[in-house]
DNA sequence: AATGAATGAGAGTTCATTCAT
DNA sequence: TATGAATGAACTCTCATTCAT
């Protein structure tokens, strides 16, 4: 892909991307006119299609963006040394911080990925499934080494942690004053007695 | 409203209202045509126009119909003089049910309701602040009674709950053979060992 | 398809044909646009589509009613019980006064039907094959009854009447002082004894 | 026109010419974008600017080119000493193996033509008057020498063998396997019959 | 000699909405 | 109570054309 084109294509590509984000974040992919996007990004509606096959395309572009340094951070904690409590407090701030920098694109991956045909979401699908699979890894290690209790169904745990994550980044989304520090403590809190090992279980 | 028009009048109304939602749900509010609304309902695309004034409209009274019976059943939930368990058990189940009963309308309220203007959201906006301080209530009770950990924001606990209800509220919209009682335990489960009374809390 | 639609629908549909008719024989079809069509016929562009599916779906009605009357009165031509020069004749006639009587369907037919897809067009060439092949039978039954040589390829013959006659159609569209009569004798005289019997063959 | 030009350009404008007319042939001038025209000829679509002005333009000189030789081919046997049917025949031959030599730029001139402006199409015009002269002087012969009946419209008899010319010529693009020398042969004998003297002419 | 980038106009199509009947 | 017919605005997308480099 870079090689046959130039750089400023590149970075002007980027900055499409950037803006379909921001505009599909607001709007929603349906209420979106690829007009708007053109001018959030300061060109012609017309010019936009030099940057993508087509609206859904852009949708694609958007969601891929929105995932990749999402998965990219998972990696690094997923494979780091840290116990079971850090690696999940690690997650959680990483997913919800996320959001406060206006992580658009990630956002608009919840939302709006659906309206995605299935052809176009199989990458979207297995990047999903990658993050997933290393939360479920990180409550297996917490199941051995004692932290987590053996009743808890892996699956349930990671997808119940990421629901949540989302449900929050959404409200944090509407309300900008929010204390992300006090949130992020009482989500850890939350989760970490709700799955941790108790005396007689 | 009632008395300016007849019975069969407002059992169409109605059922406008719930193709809507079924419309909306599927779609989305701004990828539904009226067409497709009234396709659903089995009438021309014309005569949707003599149950809503307009499509907003319709959007609309799908929420505030989505929202009805659910703050309905926590009203009567809050009221009884069950446990916090208890309480806490019956609000989950009865948020959880609902996704799998298909109550297309509630689903609307989550995804859609921001794309109606503010004024349209008064009434909504009421209800689900209803709905959400009487579950904060639940869990004040709950610490009152000591089952629920004094250090816990009670603003937080209900808000998770809610979070975490509508994530798997989605995820068995999309996994129709998911097994329902075994998710709901797995909640409970969580929840409750997150928020209740610890040795040293 | 009659039935589910008013008569006022029906009529209004023909117009619409007559109207894409008369625009695509003049512009052709891709130099026509939609709009060009719904102002001939007196309607706003949009409503176009209440009588077409789409620009094609026009491409297509109009092709199967200009080829229509003109298959019909080879069906009548050839089952009649006049000789192999009246019936040739009568073809001829029939052919070319149609494009003199602004037949502008026919052209369309003649010049843009290959810009439809296969699948929309077995019909027409269904239509198309059954004119031929009536064709050749005369020609056939000429050879029998010893007017026309044996020599002759049937096939070629219905070709060569067939493409003489459209050459001579786009010759008079643009030429509309044009003699007809004169033309048609011209045409037959030509073509009678171009196949004709001859004392060595 | 050369002169002011090098000689690669020159070649490359006749590169472009083809390559227009390639493109025009098998989609239609309307149907034909700038761009599939540049990719044919494997450049990029801005620098199809540099060998012509516009669009109009190049069909304009796809017309002359496809006219070009198809008149000197009909000067050179016009002005030789064959009788009338060896000029007959190579006329036929000539303009009908044009067709299956893929000469593109005669059928987009039949086809397109009209497309142009008043004001682009004199010279084309004259072009195709003079071949048409020239036609219709080798029947005036025919006549004189006795070779063709008296009653013979010289001016009919050029445009029925140029439209029947025509019409094969597009049949045989659409079926490649067709036999030439059978069909070439086929229309001399019905053109020759069908305009030579006969005894009571 | 050729191109990358952009544009403005216009294409086909959809759709919420209206209204006479 | 419901509909057929029409509309106008908006939409996605294409394309001929320009021009600095």
């Amino acid at each position: 892909m870079s090689g046959t084109h130039t750089e400023k294509y590149e970075q002007q590509r980027r900055e499409a991307i950037r803006s379909a984000a921001a505009v599909f974040a607001e709007k929603g992919y349906h209420g979106s006119s690829t007009r708007d996007i053109a001018e959030y990004m300061g060109i012609k509606q017309g010019s936009l299609y030099y940057y993508f096959k087509s609206k859904e395309d852009a949708l694609t572009e958007v969601c891929l963006y929105g995932m990749q340094d999402y998965v990219e951070r998972m990696n690094s904690i997923s494979s780091s040394d840290q116990t079971f409590r850090e690696k999940l407090v690690a997650t959680i701030t990483s997913h919800i911080t996320k959001y406060r920098e206006k992580n658009e694109a990630l956002r608009v991956y919840n939302a709006e990925r659906l309206y995605l045909p299935e052809s176009k979401r199989t990458r979207l699908k297995e990047l999903g499934t990658g993050y997933r699979q290393q939360l479920e890894q990180i409550f297996a290690e917490g199941i051995e080494k004692g932290e987590v209790r053996s009743s808890i169904d892996c699956q349930f745990a990671a997808h119940a942690v990421i629901g949540m994550c989302n449900a929050w980044g959404e409200f944090i989304d509407r309300h900008p004053d929010m204390d992300l520090f006090q949130l992020i403590e009482n989500c850890v809190d939350l989760l970490i007695n709700g799955f941790k090992q108790t005396e007689n279980n």
